[in-house]
DNA sequence: TCTGGGGTCCTAGGACCC
DNA sequence: TCTGGGGTCCTAGGACCC
């Protein structure tokens, strides 16, 4: 059997923790640039806000309920997973998180009877211990674990958890459930089914496997086996990322090639941070840059180069430069750019790299710099030190006038906030 | 005027090889 | 003028997830 454990409304419950008096109001998450809800509390849902709504479209509404909003706040959410998250490890036989809000447990060393009180006390124990309330489906596949999960999270009666175990309760649960809901269909194959008269997870997984695997192919195959009950989807994680982002929309549309430059850099050296924590290089660097989606009264354009490096690393002078070349290649002045972004890619583990004889660059030493530019960091916080090509406000740029405090991870905040 | 960010997997089609 | 068949590898794009 499968446990899946999701926290509710993770983003917004995360900044109620440290917000009690906002418990029973409608509170609301933003994305990035204070642009779209992307967290709603129960409050927030009832109020017919939508998920992904641009603000500016709500602002009315927003206005008129009070709607609490904050800009996200990821170094907060983290820190909070990260506490969710070791309970349930400590207490379950195999774990695997699979987003900052969920994971998939096995509770094999719980007797089938007492699984069920065993997470109750975990979803308590979580919300006494943590501050944020946690639902947990228990089902044969994780598909059925996720169906489970979203009826422990609709009806109060379950107390955070709900079991599908017997046929009945499957057939029960699963006539009940609209067919987009269901974990891996999205909205073309929701629109497929729709178009087949197929509304509900029960009416798909009744058909036989030659339909779903004609129409919706091997994911569409997959989701239709675990409905039944089959145990078909691997989510075992790699050790390592196979590929690491960092992009940004900005406040208004960019055309001064010094500013956007230092945003690339930036963007470099905070994917090269990560692959630093994860012992691994980049072979690939991709930096892309666009205008807005949304304009439709500008010419559209969308810039990208791909460079191939002659020895891969996770280096940020190195990164930088080949990241900043690329995008000289490829700059027009006079674009209005929206959003950039670099993706590091062909990512390999550190201790995999062939040493070129032959190279100039004395690679030794460029990592003892690194390492020594990476304890600073660490010591006096982010972006304590940097490169001269990268951007040392962010404010021109970007849009964040929700934030919350960096309640559990930086000292000033909470001088600040005491006082 | 204002519309997020970071991932993975699958598939079709092209390049290339024998 | 006629012009095979089968395999692998790679890539771009689509679909989906939170």
């Amino acid at each position: 059997m499968f446990a899946l454990a999701d926290c509710n409304n993770f983003f917004v419950s995360c900044e109620r923790v440290f917000r009690p008096d906002l418990e029973g109001r409608p509170v609301v998450v933003l994305s990035g640039n204070d642009g779209c809800v992307v967290s709603r509390s129960n409050e927030a849902k009832a109020l017919g806000i939508p998920m992904g709504a641009p603000l500016y479209q709500i602002k009315e509404l927003v206005d008129r309920e009070r709607v609490v909003c904050f800009s996200s706040n990821f170094s907060l959410y983290g820190d909070l997973s990260d506490r969710v998250m070791s309970i349930l490890r400590k207490h379950t036989s195999r774990f695997e998180q699979y987003s900052i809000d969920e994971s998939f447990l096995n509770i094999d060393h719980v007797p089938a009877e007492q699984q069920k009180s065993y997470c109750e006390q975990l979803v308590r124990y979580i919300r006494v211990g943590v501050g944020i309330p946690v639902s947990i489906g228990i089902a044969s596949s994780k598909t059925l674990a996720k169906v489970a999960a979203k009826y422990a999270k609709k009806y109060p009666g379950y107390h955070g958890v709900c079991e599908i175990r017997t046929e009945q309760q499957r057939v029960k649960a699963l006539s009940d459930f609209e067919i987009g809901d269901v974990w891996g269909i999205g909205r073309k194959a929701k629109a497929k089914l729709t178009a087949a008269g197929i509304t509900t997870a029960l009416q798909f997984a009744d058909q036989p496997a030659a339909f779903a695997r004609k129409l919706l192919n091997k994911p569409g195959w997959l989701t239709w086996q675990e409905l039944r009950g089959v145990d078909a989807i691997d989510i075992t994680q790699l050790p390592m990322k196979q590929s690491v982002t960092t992009s940004r929309t900005f406040a208004t549309a960019l055309s001064d090639q010094s500013l956007l430059e230092q945003q690339i850099a930036n963007f470099c050296a905070h994917c090269a941070r990560q692959l630093r924590t994860q012992q691994s290089v980049a072979q690939q660097v991709y930096v892309y840059a666009h205008t807005s989606a949304f304009r439709t009264d500008i010419q559209q354009h969308y810039l990208s180069e791909l460079v191939t490096l002659p020895v891969p690393t996770s280096g940020d002078r190195e990164l930088i430069a080949y990241a900043l070349a690329a995008f000289r290649r490829a700059y027009r002045p006079g674009v209005l750019y929206k959003k950039a972004g670099v993706v590091l890619m062909k990512i390999i583990p550190e201790a995999a790299v062939v040493p070129d004889l032959f190279e100039a660059t004395d690679r030794d030493k460029e990592k003892r710099l690194q390492r020594a530019l990476d304890q600073i960091d660490d010591r006096h916080g982010r972006r304590a030190i940097i490169y001269g090509s990268q951007l040392l406000s962010d404010e021109r740029v970007y849009k964040t006038e929700h934030k919350s405090p960096l309640y559990t991870t930086d000292l000033r905040d909470i001088i600040t906030i005491k006082a």
